[in-house]
DNA sequence: ATCGGTCTGTGTGATAGCGCACAGAAATGA
DNA sequence: TCATTTCTGTGCGCTATCACACAGACCGAT
C-alpha cells in the first residue's frame, strides 16, 4: 500500500527498487527489460500454494511476501520473509518446480515478475545471473535455518522484535499495516502473545500501533532487544548479496 | 562405526554408496574417480565451524553429519541432517564459501570427499552435475523449513521420532550410538525431556536402548506417532532426488 | 574386584506459552 | 446515526517444558 502510487513503468530507476536486479550487469538488465511486467500485490494475495507450480517469478519492489507452512491441523509457521532484496519462487532454478510451502503477500505493494520459463533460460545461460540467484538462495538458506533456531531457543518479545525488524528493513517506510493476529499466524503464536510483546514494546517506546498500524519509533531499541537471530541474518544477507550497483 | 570395516577403495561399487554420486552420468564419475578420497569421520569431528571456509566437500556414505547452529549463551539446535543422501558444504557451489553454523559427525563412518575447487569447476561445466546438486539444496532447504515449523508447533516425542526416523534411514544398520544427552543437544531441549520420550517410545516397543545405543525395533510405530514433519521432507527428498542409477 | 566416570531415571518447583471466554474501543458500512 | 465487525486488552486455569538436584545402574580401566 504505497503511498505515492508507483508508475507502472520499466525504468532502470524502477527496476532497481529490487536489490537483485538492481545489482544485474547492465547488458543483463537490457535482455530481460522488455520482459519484466510490474504487478500490484495487495495483501494476502497467494502466489503460490504448497507444491503449485508457478508461472512466474516474484521481483518485489515495495511488497513483502511471507513463506508459510499451514500443517494438518491449520496452525500456521512462517519460514521466511522476502522483500526487495531478494525474488519469489526459488524452486523454479533449484530445478525442483515447487515447495511444500505457500507463499503470502504480507504488506501489500508491488513487484516485477518475469516468466519462469524465461528465467530458467537465463539462469543456465548466464553466468552473473546464476551466481546472484545462487547467492541469494543461501542467504534465504540462513534465513530459514535461524528461523529454526529462533522458534527452539527466544521467547516471543524477542521474535516479535526479529520480525519487526526484518519486515521494516522490506518496507519503504516506517509503518506497516499489519494486525496483532496475522503476526501471530506468522509466528505461529497464539494472538495474545503478540498483543503482550506488543504492549511491552509499546510502552518502551519502540514503536507505536493502534488497530492495524505499527509505526517504527527507535529502530536501535528494537535491535537492542531482539535475539541474536536478526544479525546472524542481515550479516548473511549483507555479505552474500553485494550493494546494488549505482543507478 | 561400521561393523565391516569398509575398505579404502575407489571401486563405483563403494562411491555408489552415496546417493548423490551414485547418480551422476558415468562419464561424469570417471572424471572425478581419482579424486575422490575415502575418509572416516569419527563421531564428533568438526567438518566445519561457523563461518568457517571448506577445503573440501563430503559425501557420506555410512556416516551421518548434523548441521548446528549454537547460540551466543551455548545452547545449540540442529537445523538439519546429511547422510549418504547428500553432500556437506553446500556454501561452495551456492557461492557464499560458508555458513554460519557448523557441521558436526554425528553418527562416525566414512565419507567421499572432494577438493573444494575442483568441485567448482565441475559444477560450472556440467549441467547434469549442477542439476543434481541444485535439487539436493533444495531438498536441504525444505528440512530447514521443516525444522523451522517442528520446532515451533510439535511435542518433543513428535520431534524425537521424526529424528531418530531421519537418522536409520541414514543409516546401514538398525542400532545408532547416540546418548540421550546428545540427543537432546540436537533437538536443542533438555536431556531428561529426551529422556522422557525415549522412554514412552521404549515401553510402546518402538525402540530399544541402552546407555548409548539405540536399537530400531518398530520403523512402522515410529512413523505412526511422528509429526507431519518426516513425511513432507521424506516426500521431498524422493521428489527431488531421483533413484540412483542401478549398479 | 574395585573405582571413577558415564548414562539414565526421578522428583520438585518455576514459568512461558496455550486455550478459552469475554469486554471495550475503534472502524466500517448501511 | 446506528448496528456490525474488527481489533486489542485482560483474566483464569492448564500443560509442556525448563532448571536443578540427586540416585542408581552400568561400563571400562587399573
Amino acid at each position: 500500500m504505497p503511498t505515492t502510487h508507483t508508475p507502472v513503468s520499466h525504468s532502470f530507476h524502477v527496476l532497481s527498487q529490487n536489490d537483485l536486479l538492481a545489482t544485474l550487469p547492465v547488458d543483463e538488465l537490457e535482455r530481460l527489460h522488455h520482459h519484466l511486467e510490474l504487478v500490484p500485490l495487495p495483501l494476502g494475495e497467494v502466489i503460490y500454494e504448497s507444491g503449485g507450480k508457478l508461472s512466474h517469478l516474484y521481483f518485489p519492489t515495495t511488497a513483502i511476501v511471507s513463506l508459510l507452512y499451514v500443517t494438518e491441523d491449520g496452525a500456521s509457521a512462517e519460514i521466511s520473509i522476502v522483500g526487495n532484496e531478494g525474488v519469489i519462487g526459488v524452486a523454479v532454478f533449484m530445478g525442483g518446480d515447487t515447495m511444500p510451502n505457500m507463499a503470502v503477500v504480507q504488506s501489500a505493494g508491488y513487484a516485477y515478475r518475469l516468466k519462469t520459463q524465461l528465467l530458467q533460460q537465463e539462469f543456465n545461460r548466464s553466468l552473473p545471473m546464476r551466481h546472484l540467484l545462487l547467492r541469494y538462495t543461501q542467504a534465504l538458506l540462513t534465513q530459514m535455518a535461524q528461523t529454526a533456531v529462533c522458534n527452539r531457543h527466544h521467547s516471543i518479545e524477542q521474535q516479535l522484535c526479529r520480525w519487526l525488524l526484518l519486515s521494516f528493513d522490506r518496507l519503504p517506510s516506517d509503518e506497516l499495516i499489519m494486525t496483532q493476529e496475522l503476526i501471530s499466524n506468522m509466528l505461529g503464536v497464539r494472538r495474545e502473545g503478540i498483543t503482550d510483546a506488543a504492549r511491552k514494546l509499546q510502552s518502551a517506546g519502540l514503536i507505536e500501533y493502534h488497530r492495524g498500524h505499527i509505526t517504527l519509533l527507535d529502530r536501535q531499541g528494537l535491535e537492542d532487544n531482539v535475539c541474536e537471530c536478526y544479525g546472524v541474518v542481515k550479516k548473511e544477507y549483507d555479505r552474500l548479496l553485494p550493494d546494488r550497483i549505482a543507478t
